[in-house]
DNA sequence: GTCCTTGCAAAGCGTTTGCACAGAA
DNA sequence: TTCTGTGCAAACGCTTTGCAAGGAC
């Protein structure tokens, strides 16, 4: 797994460092959409003097590099994943939770949107997740 | 217009006092996802006492009640409309620009998703506008 | 009088920036 | 030496909270 995070950095230009390794191997075992906190939280076990600015740095050149896309929430925290496979969300609006799920499929007509160049597509389903339908 | 809020207020309760109603009728005529800034700048014409607090509160209460939705974008603020129409949204990534576009329709099956309640969905396209191709 | 809307000031909090130190090349 | 990754401290900006003054009823 690291190793392939190397060859990954290598191809891009990125230097390997171990934090950035850390960071990113992180974000590839917890598909968990974390906060920066929770990031930084998980890895200051294993590197004791990490700052919070490390992370943020970390994650901006990450995103730069479209390795990690960043959620933007409704409580003013950003999450963030991987940004390999393609799925779609489904954010509980009890609990704030966001699932990954299976992509879902759009239907729209290019043609009717001539002003837009369109080069993705985010779907994000809303509602209650089973946990908090049980309370 | 004004008419047709003052009756919306009282269905639901809302004390209809002018500072509330004028927020609520600038996004009623501003369809462009305004920033709680945006709200202020634009009214504290009209209400020289106006502070942002106060946008915020009748933002917050507006959403409480259904009438409002925040979108968080990606630049850590906030931006607002009324939840009337439904409809999907197209955000540049040149400008940060959200355009209101014909609601996308999805495809997806929701006996695959047992675990989740969905009540609601959002499609987010992404691209580059017009105005930024051009550049 | 009581309740509620408003708004100033401050706090809160996530994120970015300035800058310096240390390690790598 | 030069460049770069890291991290402390401070700044920054959006949002919320505390609280008091004024108005509505």
């Amino acid at each position: 797994m690291g190793n392939h995070t190397l060859e990954l950095f290598k191809e891009l230009g990125i230097s390997p460092s171990h934090t950035r390794m850390m960071i990113y191997d992180f974000l590839s075992e917890n598909k968990n959409h974390p906060t920066v906190d929770e990031i930084y939280q998980a890895l200051n076990q294993f590197l004791p003097t990490l700052s919070k600015t490390t992370v943020y740095n970390v994650l901006n050149l990450l995103i730069k590099n479209d390795l990690v896309e960043a959620i933007n929430t409704s409580d003013n925290e950003k999450r963030y994943e991987l940004k390999i496979d393609d799925h779609s969300h489904f954010t509980c609006i009890e609990c704030g939770t966001i699932f990954d799920i299976p992509r879902v499929e759009t239907t729209y007509d290019k043609s009717k949107l001539p002003q837009f160049n369109i080069v993705h597509e985010q779907v994000n389903l809303l509602g209650v997740c089973n946990s908090c339908m049980k309370k």
